[in-house]
DNA sequence: AGTATGATTGCCT
DNA sequence: GGCAATCATACTG
């Protein structure tokens, strides 16, 4: 099976920086990662703060795994595992320069516009057509695949605080492509 | 078994 | 800028 271009036993923030600038792929439909924050137990914004739970189960499993949850009732939003099994660690991916099956992810999206089809959490999971069955998969197997940058990797990459969070809002654990129009929000 | 709460988005003023 | 939509999960009693 096709290895990893990315050790993700590494901890959440030294993943989250690594894939900027990686492809993500679920079914040949993708692109490039721009925008990502990590979250660890430990961390009182994570999910996996509270010990293991039902929902939160895959983020304790191995690493180079992926962890789905529904976010706000209405969206679903695209984790991948890291650092050893039973840490509680993930990466949240927040945005995605389209590059692959545009088309695809218009149409699930309702838009043209490029720029709107996976700048931001929620619309990545749509375009990407996550949802909660993706639960646990494997990055190395089929419908994922992942590419290394590659000499893709941008120029300066970005970090700031998260979004959306109300504990742990200082810590800088939120990393984007410097200068990438595709963005879920200005750093 | 009932209630409170979001790692968000899109539409309205 | 403000707020409603919408529901699985977690927490309370």
């Amino acid at each position: 099976m096709p290895a990893l271009p990315l050790d993700f036993s590494a901890s959440s923030d030294i993943v989250a920086r690594a894939l900027i600038g990686v492809t993500l792929l679920i079914d040949g439909v993708g692109g490039r990662i721009v925008e990502t924050e990590a979250y660890d137990q430990g961390d009182p914004a994570s999910h996996t703060f509270g010990g293991p739970t039902l929902r939160n189960a895959a983020m304790f499993g191995p690493p180079g795994r992926v962890y789905v949850y529904r976010s706000y009732g209405i969206h679903w939003c695209l984790n991948l595992v890291c650092r050893e099994e039973g840490h509680g660690a993930g990466v949240l991916i927040r945005a995605i320069e389209p590059t692959a099956g545009i088309e695809r992810m218009q149409a699930r999206r309702g838009l043209e516009d490029i720029r709107l089809l996976c700048s931001g959490p929620g619309r990545v999971g749509q375009a990407l057509a996550v949802d909660a069955g993706f639960n646990g998969m494997r990055l190395d197997r089929p419908p994922f695949k992942l590419l290394g940058a590659e000499g893709a990797e941008p120029a300066e990459v970005h970090v700031g605080p998260r979004i959306g969070i109300s504990k742990a809002a200082d810590v800088p654990w939120r990393f984007g492509a410097a200068g990438s129009r595709f963005l879920s929000r200005r750093f």
